[in-house]
DNA sequence: AGCTTTTTGGTACTTTAGTATGAGCAGTCC
DNA sequence: GGACTGCTCATACTAAAGTACCAAAAAGCT
C-alpha cells in the first residue's frame, strides 16, 4: 500500500516536470500557472491525508457506537456500564467493586443483559455487543 | 491495490483536465483565477479523504494478526484455535463439539492459554488476546 | 530409536457464572 | 396517588468455568 501511494506519487511529480519542461508548457505559455496548479493541487491532497490520519487515530477508540440499537435493545444506562466491563474481562464481583455495588446487583444486571443481547453466556455477549457496535471492539 | 491504482489513475485524469481548463481559461483571457484555485482545492482535499475512507474500511478486516506473538508466548496451533473459539463466545463444551474432542481437553487447553495470556478468566483472555492483536477484534 | 512437545482425556475439587424469585426504594409519568 | 421503570440486594439453586494432578497416545525432532 504504501509503496504503492510512493510510487504514483513520484509518477505524478514527474508527470508535472515534464509538463514544464516538455512541449506543452510551450503552447499554453504559461509556465507558472501550472506550478501553482500543482502546489495547491499536493497542499489540498496533503491535507486530505492528513485528516485521514487524524481521523484513523481517533476512530479506532471512538469508533462510532451505535446508541440507537442500545436504546432499541432496552439497555439500561448501569446494564451498559456493566456490558463495558464484561467486555474488559472482570469478574462479577469486581465489577461491583468498581461501580460499588454488590455482586448481586451485577449478577442480576448481566442476566438481563444476556436476555437483551439474546447471549447464553457473557463471552458471547461481548461478541455480540461488538457485532452490534454498540460497544468498542478493543 | 487496485483500488489504489484507479484513485490514482483518477487524480492524474483530474490533473491532465485541470492543465486543460487552466490552458483554456487562460486563452480566453480573463476567467477568475480564485475559482479555478478553490476547485483545484476542493477537488484534490476530496481525494485525499477519499483514500482515507478507502484505508479506513480496509485496515479493520486486514487488522494483521502478530503470529510473531503467539510464538513468543509459546500458544500452540491447537491452543490457538481454542482461543478463536472462545472469542466467538463458544462454551468449552461446544468448542469440543465443534473441534471433536472432549470437553475435558478443551478446560485444558482453556487453563494453559489463561497462564500463557496471563488472564484469570476467559473474558479477560480475549480482551488481552485482541490488545495484542493476536486475534482479529470483531 | 530416543527424546520432547503437543494433544488428548480423565478424576476430583473449588470457584465463578447464571437462573429464578422476591422485595425494597427512588424517580418519572400520567 | 397509583403505575411504571430502573437500581439495588438477597437467598437458593443449577450450570459452567477453572485448578491440580496425572497419564497415555501422537507427532516432531535429532
Amino acid at each position: 500500500m504504501k509503496k504503492t501511494v510512493f510510487v504514483f506519487s513520484a509518477l505524478i511529480v514527474s508527470l508535472l516536470l515534464l509538463f514544464q519542461l516538455g512541449e506543452y508548457s510551450f503552447l499554453s505559455g504559461s509556465t507558472s500557472f501550472e506550478i501553482i496548479i500543482s502546489i495547491i493541487a499536493l497542499i489540498f491532497l496533503g491535507i486530505g491525508l492528513y485528516i485521514n490520519k487524524r481521523k484513523n487515530q481517533l476512530q479506532p477508540s471512538t469508533a462510532s457506537i451505535n446508541y440507537q440499537k442500545i436504546k432499541v435493545l432496552g439497555i439500561s444506562d448501569r446494564e451498559y456500564e456493566v456490558l463495558l466491563e464484561i467486555a474488559q474481562g472482570l469478574s462479577n464481583k469486581e465489577i461491583g467493586d468498581k461501580l460499588h455495588v454488590s455482586e448481586s446487583t451485577i449478577k442480576t444486571h448481566v442476566s438481563n443483559l444476556l436476555v437483551k443481547l439474546d447471549a447464553k453466556r457473557r463471552t458471547q455477549a461481548v461478541q455480540i455487543a461488538k457485532e452490534l457496535s454498540i460497544i468498542p471492539s478493543k
